[in-house]
RNA sequence: GCUGCUGUAGCUCAGUGGUGGAGCACGUCCUUGGUAAGGACGAGGUCAUGGGUUCAAAUCCCAUCAGCAGCUCCA
């Protein structure tokens, strides 16, 4: 082991001389060292092609780097091409990483001096006397460091894209050009995380769901409006069954409401003042202005305020899958991920205020249940909370705020549910738990969400009699326990890259007769399947059977049977498993038996 | 919405300032084949839409629409 020193000063022990030039590359800090440095190279290069450019920030992210430029000139992939190359120069050269620092105004004049506006209101926020630059050669940036010590020691580095992004975050700033990047130590890193991005790819619900012929959006529909082909249907139908069926068994009854109300009611629940970019405009009706619902929460109170309500029926849990339209902004559509018009398998609960949290603790299984009956086993739960000093964006008072996020709180805390605070996170009439769960490429989509809203029972005036005779408000739970049918069946496919398990599987098994002489034994075979409930296809193509496996494995589909002359001699089936591959011949009651139980334990 | 990129047959994608191609899919015929692609022939396109430049535009320019990546938004 050797000891080296670090450019600002840190000690560091290495396994060997060579390496002893950086880093080890044996931690995750020595990778974000070695990208960040990447960042530097990158700049340093971007400098050399395009002088003037404004220099933004250039930090490490999960998988790799970003730089963000200002520049006139609008970057493309050959630009990328070319900044490579010039890193490359600037690797060969291998330049020493060298550290300064400058009083915090010798430095500002320094990047004024420069030319580099950013720098200068980066240095005016940092609250020490002194500021700390690395410079390579004549490029220098302010920065915090460590680095590598030469630019040599950067070996495999890969520039990813380019894309906008506001500097400092702030739509209301001017945009630079980001460039994204990513470093590895090896050559055999770099490669796996090409493959990893090459396979999310594949996993794309977009991409499966045309394959799959799932389902298609129209430029002559509108974007963000999902049009569900008959196996996308099927899929989702079966999902709808389950969650209904779940839902009953737990107490739930459910709702069928209209698409569109008159704009008093959304004026009278506060969407019309608090949700109204994301809502479309007034329709009118024989000079009624009507609204197009972007929540099911109204009708539901409505529904429940057609009659007086004990105390002894409460709780009242009311579902609905309640198809829902909202303003998104074009930029932010994402396949069946982010849309314009979505079903919310949507549910409020009515309930006294002592029966809140015993509410909140049966959703919370409820969605963990139907998670994990899907295969969904990683999800993050976060609290969303008011942000501090956004009193306008919220309805209500701090006390029943206060009460209602304490309760959410008691709930994850019983369940012993590890969960991230997010302030500013909640929505207008509540703070609430919402879970996300991730796409191929890793990004966190929100799913279940648990709403606590004591503000509209308040402004609807929606009450209970108690025990004592008296009329008292009713909290209002909002929750879904899958989020809405497009996210999740978006995220569905992804997770199962398409090959779904028996029971979710659009179809399940298709009958692949060897000649045409086998095809009225396949006919009545898939008759049989179907009066069981089974979704069964029969393939009559004019096809070898090696050619009628092969598509049938291409669609995923879980079993393939293969019927010809010994087949029908014996009653049976060739069985092809999408997972096991050839499993032989099984008399159809055998293989009747094999599935039911396969499709009854959501195998 | 913003920045950059993209839009050619049902799908995946080549292509050039001078009358549009491939593979797969589809149709017909031949073939009746036992666990991942049998063969022949055929049909299919206002080259996203609308303008402009040009003798001539799918190709160059502008706008619009839609998609992709990211930012912002949703929260």
């Amino acid at each position: 082991m050797v000891k080296v020193t670090l450019p600002d000063g840190i000690e560091k022990e290495c396994k060997d001389t060579l390496a002893a030039s950086v880093v080890t590359g044996n931690t995750k800090e020595d990778l974000e060292i070695l990208r960040h440095s990447a960042a530097h190279i990158m700049a340093q290069a971007v400098s050399r092609l395009f002088p003037g450019v404004k220099l933004g920030i250039g930090p490490t992210i999960e998988n790799g780097f970003y730089y963000d430029f200002g520049l006139q000139h609008g970057l493309s992939e050959e630009d990328l091409k070319k900044i490579e190359e010039e890193m490359s120069r600037i690797i060969r050269e291998d330049l020493a990483f060298e550290r300064t620092e400058l009083p915090r105004d010798a430095a500002i004049k320094k990047m004024e001096a420069l030319g580099q506006p950013f720098k200068v209101e980066l240095i005016k926020d940092i609250g020490s006397d002194t500021v700390s630059f690395y410079s390579q050669d004549d490029f220098v940036d302010l920065c915090r460091g460590p680095h590598i010590h030469r630019t040599g020691t950067l070996k495999v580095f890969k520039l990813l894209n380019v894309a906008g992004a506001y500097w400092r975050g702030k739509e209301t700033n001017p945009m630079l050009q980001r460039i994204y990047g990513t470093a590895f130590f090896t050559q055999a890193e770099l490669e796996k995380y090409l493959k990893f991005l090459e396979e999310a790819e594949k996993r794309d619900h977009r991409k499966i769901g045309k394959d799959l012929d799932l389902f298609s959006f129209h430029e002559e529909g509108g974007p963000g409006l999902t049009f569900w082909h008959p196996k996308g249907a099927r899929m989702r139908n079966l999902i709808e069954n389950f969650w209904r069926e779940e839902h009953f068994k737990r107490g739930y009854e459910i709702l069928y409401s209209p698409h569109i109300a008159k704009i008093n009611l959304w004026k009278t629940s506060g969407h019309w003042n608090f949700y109204r970019e994301s809502m479309y405009s007034p329709i009118d009706v024989e000079g009624q202005e009507y609204i197009l619902k972007p929540m099911n929460c109204p009708f539901a109170v409505l529904m429940y305020k057609t009659k007086l309500h004990s105390y002894r029926e409460l709780p009242l849990r009311w579902g609905e899958l309640g198809t829902v339209y909202r303003y998104e902004r074009s930029g932010v559509l994402h396949g069946l991920l982010r849309v314009r018009g979505f079903t919310q398998d949507d549910a409020h609960i009515f309930c006294t205020p002592d029966q809140l949290e015993n509410e909140i603790l049966g959703v919370l299984e409820l969605a963990q249940f139907m998670l994990s009956s899907f295969g969904f086993h990683e999800y993050e739960i976060e609290l969303s909370v008011r942000g501090k000093g956004e009193k306008e964006k919220y309805i209500g008072r701090d006390d029943v705020w206060d009460h209602a996020e304490n309760a959410l709180k008691i709930a994850l805390d019983k369940k012993g549910l590890p969960y991230t605070r997010m302030e500013g996170e909640a929505k207008f009439y509540g703070p609430a738990i919402d879970i996300k769960v991730r796409d191929a490429l890793g990004r966190g989509w929100q799913g279940p969400t648990i709403q606590v809203d004591f503000n509209l029972p308040e402004r609807f005036d929606v009450k209970y009699v108690g025990s004592d005779g008296f009329h008292h408000q009713v909290v209002m739970v909002h929750r879904t326990v899958l989020g809405a049918m497009e996210r999740f069946i978006g995220c569905l496919i992804e997770h199962y890259a398409g090959d779904f398990p028996l029971w979710i599987a659009p179809i399940q098994m298709r009958i692949l007769p060897i000649t045409d002489a086998h095809i009225e034994y396949a006919k009545k075979l898939q008759a049989l399947l179907l009066s069981k409930s089974f979704r069964v296809e029969c393939d009559t193509g004019n096809a070898k059977i090696n050619y009628k496996i092969r598509e049938g494995s291409l669609e995923k589909i879980p079993y393939l049977l293969i019927v010809g002359d010994k087949e029908i001699q014996d009653g049976a089936v060739s069985v092809r498993s999408r997972r096991k591959g050839n499993e032989g011949a099984v008399s159809v009651e055998e293989f009747i038996k094999n599935i039911d139980a396969e499709i009854r334990e959501k195998r």
